[in-house]
DNA sequence: TAATATATATGACGCATGCATATAGCGAGG
DNA sequence: CCTCGCTATATGCATGCGTCATATATATTA
């Protein structure tokens, strides 16, 4: 399947949250469900509630090269199926245990994030009023 | 009162999802409370839920600059305290609709993240069986 | 055989962040 | 009186991530 990539040149100058690293719990998750790999895992993750849109491709697989020499995983050439080679992927034991970490991690974030919009529907109400 | 920043070289290199300028909104909701400055910003950013510490005071100056410099904010000389001369920052008519748009953008990005957290309970849960 | 999809990889660039540092006013204490 | 520390703002520099462009190779389809 070819996988659409939301981009393109001067994209939009609009505010949006980019979260740093975001893409490696990402990619940890989908590999603790099966072995996959990095086309793959960009198809999976579009199609999955993480993402609104395939990540760029190179981020995906330079992602995957250092998650790989931080031994969170490890790949093996896969040449057995039609098209070219592809690298597969398998999360190790120490992979569980970051991914693990990354989880209260993520909760931490959105509790940060949650704060902000309680405050905002605060103010909000205030403006609302304001109106009247 | 002296601000803490939890900071000091080599801080850690441990996983932190940082969202990137997720300042902006956090500076801007405690402006729509009431009028403040830069350092008191970081203040009441500090004690508030949006985040665990202080931010960094040259962040937060030169976002409290590039907000104005989009007509988000804006400032005039506090001469009258004690203590050196200080900026007061009011939100503008505008800032409130860049507000309000960084909402929606904060509950996309708690969808991602709620996203994850949702599918790696699976997994985790996989991993107990597992280990039965 | 030309074009497209699959699949991986790398170079270049911009920008936000983190840390260090500079400047200056003012209050407290020795 | 003079130094130290807090308040307050501002800027320089290095790093790292993400975005975009590009390169390469294989298999399929027109």
């Amino acid at each position: 399947m070819m996988v659409k990539q939301g981009k393109g040149p001067g994209h939009c100058r609009c505010i949006n949250t980019k979260m740093e690293r975001f893409l490696e719990p990402c990619l940890l998750v989908l590999l603790a469900e099966q072995p996959s790999y990095g086309y793959q895992l960009m198809e999976q993750l579009a199609e999955s509630s993480m993402a609104e849109e395939a990540p760029d491709a190179g981020l995906v697989y330079r992602t995957l090269r250092r998650l790989e020499e931080a031994g969170v995983i490890e790949s093996t050439w896969d040449t057995g199926g039609a098209g070219p080679a592809r690298r597969q992927y398998t999360l190790t034991d120490g992979g569980r245990d970051y991914l693990a970490a990354w989880e209260v991690n993520v909760q931490r974030t959105i509790a940060k994030l949650q704060g902000f919009l309680n405050r905002y529907d605060k103010v909000k109400q205030a403006f609302q009023t304001e109106r009247e």
